[in-house]
DNA sequence: TAGTGGTCTAGACCACAGC
DNA sequence: CTGTGGTCTAGACCACTAT
């Protein structure tokens, strides 16, 4: 990955070094804990100045390798918190990456008074006004995802106004209302049966479920549920 | 978060770069895809030396909100990728996490050869050895997750002689494998009926199913599926 | 007190982009 | 060609840790 004969760019020196203390990590010389050489050390066995050792180091910090104590070492990170990250991406965007076709359906486009649940999840006043829309997708006019969606007018006061077929809702909030942290679950469920018509599946057959609250400028900018066939969906990522 | 009056070590000046930059960015005075000032300016501008300033926006490279391209400039990167990020934690750590405890049973544990579809997972020739091993782990005496996972041998052969009371799978795997890269994927499923009676949940009770598959040193070290009652568990995760 | 990392400088030479 | 970022140096002073 680093040894290109002729006409390349040599590897920087703070990049060999990276490699270095990895590939000793790797290959258990160095354990979880360990401390490692210090930074003037290193910058003698690689004729560098400790500028680029500290850098090599500092990056390899910043990557969950190392672990540095001021005054005290630098030394092998504990094992990776063991997390299963799932990607999920907006849906128009996974079709057409699939190079299938994405198309829409407006169901239901409404204002809404908060009941108490909605009002607790907003932080807003039971009663208040919140906008309600319910869009079918479809992948190659096979219906995939029930997108049931609550927004705060507060912050997405044109959102009545969007023409639903050029812009996912999606799109618009992320254009509006700066995406700052958003919450997210995932469940498998029994559709309700307004939904099992519209996916066109059993009653009986489960759903998968991603409920997803997003905030913006420090207030809840939309609640969204999410249903999809389970027969027909899944999440998938990679990691690593 | 970087003003204390007295005795603390005052902000860096690459971190209040760092911060002018992010600032600019959020109040919209640089926009998506926009140039922000050279190395030199910026430098000039807070009277520091261009090194300092280049640690600043490689750090800001890094977290993605700025994009450098060598000879050209350094621009303000574009609208993060939308994407929803799930964190699923290891089951034991999940449970003492929320105050809970866990317990497992073991229900299976045997050396079998691999099915056609096993080995083409796990990219070794049919019939080869694989192990193979149930478990069943408990929230507070609630069955909450049914753990079936293939193992290969040549990854981890010590795997039959594990205490599965002491150290779970995972625990191990991480040990003698380590985490190279996984892949993942989340369903809703219907349970089988040995699946259904070990959760305690009835055959037509959905089940949110995650299979993933790791990969240690360029090989397929295990394959997964984790089944779990879809009305006592659901995945969750914050981003921002 | 000695050793460590945190930060910074004032230069330098290079490769690359765009005119 | 000029301006940009990429990399590096050989020092420096500081704060913190461990002994």
């Amino acid at each position: 990955m680093s040894s290109t004969p002729s006409s390349a760019t040599p590897t920087p020196a703070f990049q060999r070094i990276k490699d270095y203390v990895q590939g000793e990590i790797e290959a258990g010389t160095w354990g979880e804990g360990d401390a490692i050489p210090p930074e003037l050390r290193l910058a003698a066995q690689f004729g560098v100045s400790r500028m680029t050792v500290n850098r090599a180091l500092n990056e390899l910090e910043a990557e969950q390798v190392l672990v540095r104590r001021k005054g005290a070492g630098t030394f092998v990170a504990p094992q990776r918190y063991q997390a299963t990250v799932v990607e999920i991406r907006s849906i128009a965007e996974e079709i057409r990456a699939r190079g299938h076709r994405h198309r829409s359906a407006l169901f239901r486009l409404e204002r809404q008074r908060a009941t108490r649940m909605l009002a607790t999840q907003f932080g807003v006043a039971e009663r208040s006004m919140l906008f309600h829309s319910v869009i079918l997708h479809y992948e190659n006019d096979a219906p995939i995802q029930v997108e049931d969606r609550w927004v705060n007018p507060a912050l997405a006061p044109g959102y009545m106004e969007i023409d639903f077929g050029a812009v996912t809702p999606n799109e618009h909030l992320m254009r509006v209302a700066p995406l700052q942290r958003a919450e997210y679950q995932i469940e498998a469920q029994l559709p309700t049966a307004e939904v099992a018509e519209m996916l066109a599946i059993g009653e009986a057959e489960p759903a998968l479920v991603l409920r997803r609250r997003t905030f913006s400028r420090d207030a809840v900018a939309s609640l969204v549920v999410l249903w999809h066939p389970g027969k027909r969906y899944r999440f998938g990522g990679a990691l690593g």
